[in-house]
RNA sequence: AGGCGCGUAGCUCAGUUGGUUAGAGCGCUACCUUGACAUGGUAGAGGUCACCAGUUCGAAUCUGGUCGUGCCUACCA
């Protein structure tokens, strides 16, 4: 074995190797287990949300494959179809053209080669995580088998009415030229401006000042409302205004949704191009006037002067011609929100279309019902009240895009404008009896990616033509996703499987974090703070990583920052610190915030947390050579420490299987790393070396220690391989074997069950005290500025028998791991040398002085101990001297207390006794 | 404007139903290449648990308020 653990020589060999011998898949007859992973874009790569969600799933899978159950990640991807087709149309932008030259047909080729080309590289990056995902059947959403459920839901929909076509406001991507969910709209504070306009009013000189931000609209306006409330305006209401540019007269309206305290308190009405305009509109009758094209440019129907014009370059013209007229009254800066699309990143604007709906009703309320029911349950639970709040307010659901790439909604009309809904054109026909002769086009638009996903759970597992794994697996147990895509995703699974399936999609969610970079931030491209899972496994160099980061940038402006704010980050580049020390962290951040700041330092880490484990194993190894273990063990050999260690991984197993089933990965994590490092290698492994490197005086005692030294690796190995694989298995491949266990993988191995024959609290007690003598003698040391090289001499002094008979017992151990001459019991009477003092409990601990010693600062070390514990006995005291708290306090918090300020009590005149003699030396 | 969350060591975070000497990792200080590991060992420094009030014998933990901070939803044109 290798000095330190390379994790990048076994990764690779050990995933393929579990992949083609088909570990991934379910076998046995256990109780089914089953994720449906949240399918990652086909042409996208792996960020450290992936990541993370992944490193969650891939535990809980390894962990119930262990334990024996049936155990599916079901595998896939997804088509994306904003994202992946706008790449393609870069392509082609690229290359000078563009799909409406290219054609309907051959674009759909040109993505799907892409899909091809660059597909793979999402999954192969999963592997690289370590994800035992079932990749014999992996899907796609596209596939054949689940467009023909999109489609067969959708028909299903359109016939029971819960799908409509509408003609109502969208929201418009002027750049993606479709229309896109308000889910997909990011509303971020921006600066502008507040243009206030004087309407002239007819039949009168006087004006009606508006204020709008959006000055372009005005061309779409049909009326002025006031609030009908102010008195200002009451009179006009009623009559009329001369609309500026437009030779148009439009009404002067009242209604409740105007402010009168903001602006002018009279706000300009425009229902084509407003959401809250569009609805006063309809609450008045007023006329609807489009004045945008798709591109967002003003139409034909607008005045010629700005027809054509971009919408930003019409607000220009527009502000200068009201001004000339006189009619500008004045410009304030002004914060809003601005709507841009969360692909594109344009403003997008509110567009009347029409556009193919799901009426979400009916369907939300028994999607309330399952969580409130607890038939589906959040982890953590407030998530829940988020998920309620959406769906009680839940909003019909736009599923058509204009789009090409994705599943094409099967409907067609006729030349009269009729719809028909089928599987195909020809049964449609069929079905309507329409005659060969007659026209039918079908619609151009797809559907939300979104839907197709919805039914991910049950349409991956085969349903409805092939239900053996839809029977078993369905529904799934746990959903393992972040907080951003509940509403996506979450609730429109839960909706369209209840639908179709009258199943839950799965019976629990589990809400991770979002995770960002160390300082909080949001990890984003043009903030330049983006980690890649993959360069934190493998390393990257500075210059790299720095490249890495600023090439394709949206905004090149920002391109030095981010050089800056990288080479500030990582100096020296990332090392490479393996999968799974990754793994690790991302288990360790897992608490139930929703913020995840990722550390860099937290993997470092972890990785030298792998490569104490290696070598851990490596000395375990080397000491059992060549030497033969019978697998017949007689417990009654075992030492102390023996017993202490199996005691203390028995509680490791309780907290972490606890920790598990709380979905709690942090402490899971933590209780692990505080058992292996802090116990096993720091304290267990010392203990050996006495025993193995002196076997001849007790060649039982060593092969004993021999067997519970690699029994508990071998043991916290299997406990570990969720969180760490590769390592794991690695190492136990080795060490199995020296302890009589075959098998072909750890991944198959049980994992460990509670055994509570193991909790053992005499030798818990005495390896305490024994941990407690050393620790006051090494601090003595520490302290004394005592070479660790020079061997002592060490005296204990108490009253107490049992002392005497733990020293007697660990007499070997205290002189090799204190690096004693000799340690000898004195009883209370015994006069004793000038020593340095320590105590453990009521055992006095004693260093001779004989020269070695500083009396001064003996002195300081005492004065700052008794200091310490005048302290605690202040505060042991004080409670004591309570009435209230003697007697209200529960009886056993009492008695504690009271053992507590005894044993304070004791250590101090102890304390103080040998500070008085060190100053007023007996001899 | 509503809703949710957070504020504990220099940094990143744990702290279960109120009773601990308030913990871990990283960083820091001193010493140590001892036969698993310097990606290591030993010892140590460092916290009025944001602030105020209340409940309680007892509050980091429960209640109310204040301040700071983050996110989500809905928005005033």
């Amino acid at each position: 074995m290798d000095k330190t653990f390379q994790p990048q020589q076994i990764e690779d060999y050990w995933y393929k190797s579990w992949e083609e011998r088909g570990y991934f898949s379910p076998t046995g007859e256990g109780t089914p287990y089953c994720i449906a992973i949240p399918p990652p874009n086909v042409t996208g790569r792996l960020h450290m949300g992936h990541g993370f969600q992944h490193a969650i799933m891939d535990a809980l899978i390894r962990l119930h494959r262990m334990q024996g159950h049936q155990t599916l990640w079901q595998v896939g991807t997804d088509h994306a179809g904003i994202a992946t087709q706008m790449v393609v149309e870069r392509q082609l932008a690229g290359a000078n053209t563009n799909r409406n030259e290219v054609g309907r047909v051959a674009f759909v080729n040109k993505v799907w080669d892409w899909k091809d080309e660059s597909g793979g590289i999402i999954t192969q990056q999963l592997r690289r995580m370590g994800s035992s995902l079932d990749w014999s059947r992996e899907r796609f959403t596209m596939d054949e088998q689940l467009s023909n459920v999109v489609q067969r839901v959708f028909i299903s929909l359109y016939e029971e009415g819960l799908i409509y076509r509408g003609n109502r406001l969208v929201n418009w991507d002027p750049e993606l030229h479709t229309a896109i969910s308000d889910l997909e709209v990011n509303s971020e504070e921006e600066d502008g401006y507040l243009w206030h306009f004087n309407y002239p009013i007819v039949d009168s000189e006087n004006y009606l000042t508006i204020a709008t931000t959006r000055p372009e609209t005005m061309l779409g306006d049909t009326a002025v409302a006031v609030n009908p409330e102010d008195k200002r305006y009451a009179h006009l209401v009623g009559g009329f205004v001369e609309l500026p540019l437009c030779n148009r007269r439009i009404p002067i309206i009242s209604d409740n949704y105007v402010d009168p305290e903001f602006g002018t308190g009279c706000v300009k009405i425009t229902p084509a191009h407003d959401f809250n305009d569009y609805e006063m509109g309809k609450r008045h009758g007023l006329e609807i006037i489009n004045i945008l094209t798709d591109d967002a440019s003003i139409n034909d129907d607008a005045p010629e002067a700005f027809r054509g014009l971009d919408r930003f370059e019409a607000r220009e013209r527009i502000v200068e011609a009201l001004k000339s007229l006189g009619l500008l009254e004045k410009i304030e800066p002004h914060k809003l929100k601005i709507p841009r699309g969360d692909r594109s990143g344009v403003v997008v604007e509110p567009y009347l279309t029409h556009q193919w709906y799901v009426a979400t009703q009916s369907l939300a309320d028994p999607a309330i019902k399952a969580v409130e029911d607890g038939d589906i349950e959040f982890v953590p639970k407030n998530w829940e009240n988020t998920y309620f709040s959406w769906m009680r307010n839940i909003q019909d659901w736009c599923i058509s895009r204009q789009l090409w790439w994705g599943h094409r909604i099967p409907a067609w009309y006729d030349s009269e404008g009729n719809i028909f809904v089928g599987s195909s054109e020809s049964a449609v026909r069929q079905k309507h009896q329409i005659p060969e002769g007659k026209e039918l086009r079908q619609d151009e638009d797809v559907l939300d990616t979104w839907f197709s996903s919805a039914l991910w759970t049950f349409s991956t597992l085969g349903w409805p033509d092939d239900l053996e794994y839809f029977d078993k697996f369905h529904p799934t147990d746990v959903l393992v996703t972040g907080f951003d895509i509940i509403f996506f995703w979450v609730a429109r699974m839960i909706m369209m499987t209840l639908k179709f399936t009258g199943e839950i999609p799965f019976k629990k969610v589990y809400i991770t974090g979002l995770v960002r970079d160390e300082h909080g931030q949001k990890m984003s491209k043009s903030k330049g703070n983006i980690l890649d899972p993959i360069d934190l496994i493998d390393g990257i160099e500075l210059d790299a990583l720095v490249k890495k980061r600023t090439s394709d940038m949206m905004q090149p402006h920002l391109r030095q920052k981010v050089e800056k704010l990288t080479r500030a980050s990582y100096p020296a580049g990332i090392a490479a610190y393996g999968t799974d020390a990754l793994r690790f962290t991302y288990y360790s951040l897992a608490s139930t915030g929703r913020d995840i700041k990722f550390d860099v330092g937290r993997t470092e880490g972890f990785r030298n947390f792998c490569n104490k484990i290696w070598n851990a194993a490596r000395y375990a190894m080397m000491n059992s050579e060549g030497k033969l273990l019978s697998s017949e063990r007689n417990p009654a050999e075992y030492s102390s420490a023996d017993r202490w260690i199996l005691s203390r991984l028995e509680q490791t197993t309780e907290d972490v299987l606890a920790a598990l089933a709380d979905y709690r990965f942090d402490l899971a994590s933590q209780s692990l790393h505080e058992f292996i490092w802090n116990e096993y290698c720091d304290w267990y492994l010392e203990l050996s070396k006495p025993i193995l490197w002196d076997e001849d005086k007790n060649p039982q005692a060593a092969e004993s220690t021999r067997w519970v030294l690699l029994t508990v690796l071998e043991r916290s190995l299997r406990l570990l391989h969720p969180f760490m694989p590769f390592l794991t298995e690695e190492i136990w491949q080795k060490l199995a074997p020296l302890i009589g266990i075959r098998g072909d993988s750890i991944m198959l191995q049980p994992y460990p069950e509670l055994d509570p024959a193991n909790f053992d609290e005499a030798a818990q007690a005495e390896i305490t005290w024994l941990k407690g003598i050393i620790l006051a003698i090494r601090n003595i040391r520490g302290e004394m500025d005592i070479s660790p090289a020079k061997s002592i001499r060490a005296f204990l002094r108490g009253s107490d028998e049992q002392d005497k008979i733990f020293l007697q017992l660990n007499r070997v151990y205290l002189q090799k791991l204190a690096k004693l001459e000799s340690i000898e019991w004195l009883s209370p009477d015994q006069p004793t040398p000038t020593c340095a003092t320590g105590l453990h409990d009521s055992v006095e601990v004693l260093v001779p002085l004989a020269g070695l010693i500083n009396v001064s600062a003996e002195t300081a070390r005492l004065k700052k101990e008794i200091g310490r514990l005048e302290a605690d006995l202040k505060s042991a005291s004080g409670k004591l001297n309570n009435k209230k708290f003697v007697s209200r306090a529960p009886e056993p918090v009492v008695i504690k207390e009271r053992a507590k300020q005894e044993k304070i009590q004791a250590a101090l005149a102890a304390l103080r006794e040998k500070l008085g003699e060190l100053n007023n030396p007996l001899t």
